[in-house]
This record gives C-alpha cells, structure tokens and sequence, in this order.
DNA sequence: CGGAATCCAGGGTGATACTG
DNA sequence: CAGTATCACCCTGGATTCCG
C-alpha cells in the first residue's frame, strides 16, 4: 500500500498475528467482526448505553435469537458489557467497553460508506449487468 | 417504468439510504461487505494489482470457488477491476478500482484492529468464561 | 422485558473433478 | 492458470414456545 512506509511494512510483517493466515487466532477475530449484525449493533451503540429493546428497534429485521446472540459473543469478546437493572420487568441495557470504542469508529465507518456509496454500487451493478 | 408514489419520490430525491433498515439497499449492500473473505480481499489488494493465484496464496484457506464468487461480486459492485492477459496459460490480474480504493482504507483498519486487539479479546474472553 | 431452548428448512461453503 | 460444475453437508438463522 502505498500510504505505508517501508518502516511500517516491516512491523507489520514481525506482527504475532496474521489475519491472512486461516490457523491465526486474529483471522477467526476478523471472520467474527464481519457479522452482519456486528457492525450495526456497534454502530447504534455510538449513541450510548442502550436497551435491548431499543436495540432490537434500530436494528431493523434482526431477529431476537440473533440480536441477543450477537450482543452475548460481543460481550464475551470484551466488546459490549451488560447491565442488569432487576426491576420488574428486567431492563437489560448494553454499552460498549473501551475496547469496543476504539473497534466502533471503523465499522461506524464502514456503514456510513455503504450508505453514502450506496449510488455508485448501483451503477456499477447496472454496467456489469448490462454487458453480459 | 411505473409511477412512483408520493414517498417513493421523496426518498429518490433526497437520496437517503439508512443501513438501519432492513429494506434499504445500503443495507443489503453492508451485509455484502460483512463477507469475510471482502476484507481479505480488499486488504490484500491495497499493495497493488495481484494475480488469482497470488490472492489464492495471500488469503490462506480460501477455496477456489470463495474467491472466485468474491471477485466476481466485487467486480459486479465496482470494487476491483478484472484485467484478462490471453497469454497461455492465461493471466488474470485484479487491482482496485477508484471505489474500491476509498473502502480499503476502512476494511483494511478493521484487519488490522482484529491483529492488533487479538490479544486484549482473548484476555476477556478467559475473563468471560471464568465467570461461568 | 429479556431472554433460553427447541425444531427445522435453506443455502452458504468446501471438497472434488473437470475444462479452455 | 484460472476458472466452472456438481454434490453433499453443516450451520446459519427464523419461528415458535416457555421462563424468571
């Protein structure tokens, strides 16, 4: 990549970890981190603490096996804490940890690309279709 | 091509895609790039034009067919270009296109957060598990 | 309210074999 | 070398039901 420099891509390369190779830990992280329900329950959680039912709200079409799936291996990564409030009924409120802020701006960004790019995927879509 | 209804045009002239909703083709499309094997891709082309075979080799463990069916996708979403050689044996190159170019940076920052985190997410998941 | 547990259909995935 | 084709399987993920 032509934005690193030759000093940055021989740190890279003396990295424990390795996305690239199928057996490294870090690879399973990535493969895990592209849940399609990862990137928007870390996005909607940028506003702050939230409740599952506020969750389940924003997210669109998720259903509760996976929202609820999602937040208990996002919480098990370090992600996401769980806060139980034992009032009758239970409110539950989950909020990113340090760790899941500093994760939140990259896919926050990623999801704000899809938005914004959204157009130009289309035509290029109706280009490549086109010539077939 | 039929008449739009009244919300139909508003949302065709303000533009406005919300990949919150599950209907919204933003969020179809971030679903596509929640494919494992898209920031892989994406990551490994960020040091230029690569031949299959070298993707094949970057991105260990990926199957013919995975990779195939992920450059052909991101070929059709205007993410990399495919460049045909007719040599014999034949040589076939992808690179990055423009679009692709501006999603790199971010996929690429989400790949290189899972190798830079990945110890930190397996403290808290011995953590988490502890805790059982 | 916020889950857990179960069932089950569907398709995403990989292994294998073949081709221009 | 760079695919395509076929098949079988597993696992995702939705629907439903029940619980604290």
């Amino acid at each position: 990549m032509a934005t690193l420099s030759a000093a940055q891509r021989r740190q890279e390369a003396k990295r424990e970890y390795d996305a690239y190779v199928a057996s490294c830990p870090s690879r399973k992280l990535l493969d895990r981190l592209s849940d399609k329900w990862v990137s928007l329950v870390l996005s909607a959680l940028a506003d702050g603490p939230q409740r599952y039912s506020d969750l389940a709200r924003t997210i669109a079409g998720v259903s509760q096996k996976m929202l609820t799936q999602t937040l208990r291996t996002m919480e098990r990564d370090g992600l996401v804490s769980r806060r139980v409030t034992p009032t009758v009924p239970v409110r539950v409120d989950y909020e990113l940890t340090p760790l899941g802020w500093t994760l939140m701006p990259l896919m926050y960004a990623v999801k704000e690309w899809a938005e914004v790019h959204m157009e130009e995927v289309e035509a290029a879509r109706a280009a490549y279709d086109a010539d077939l």
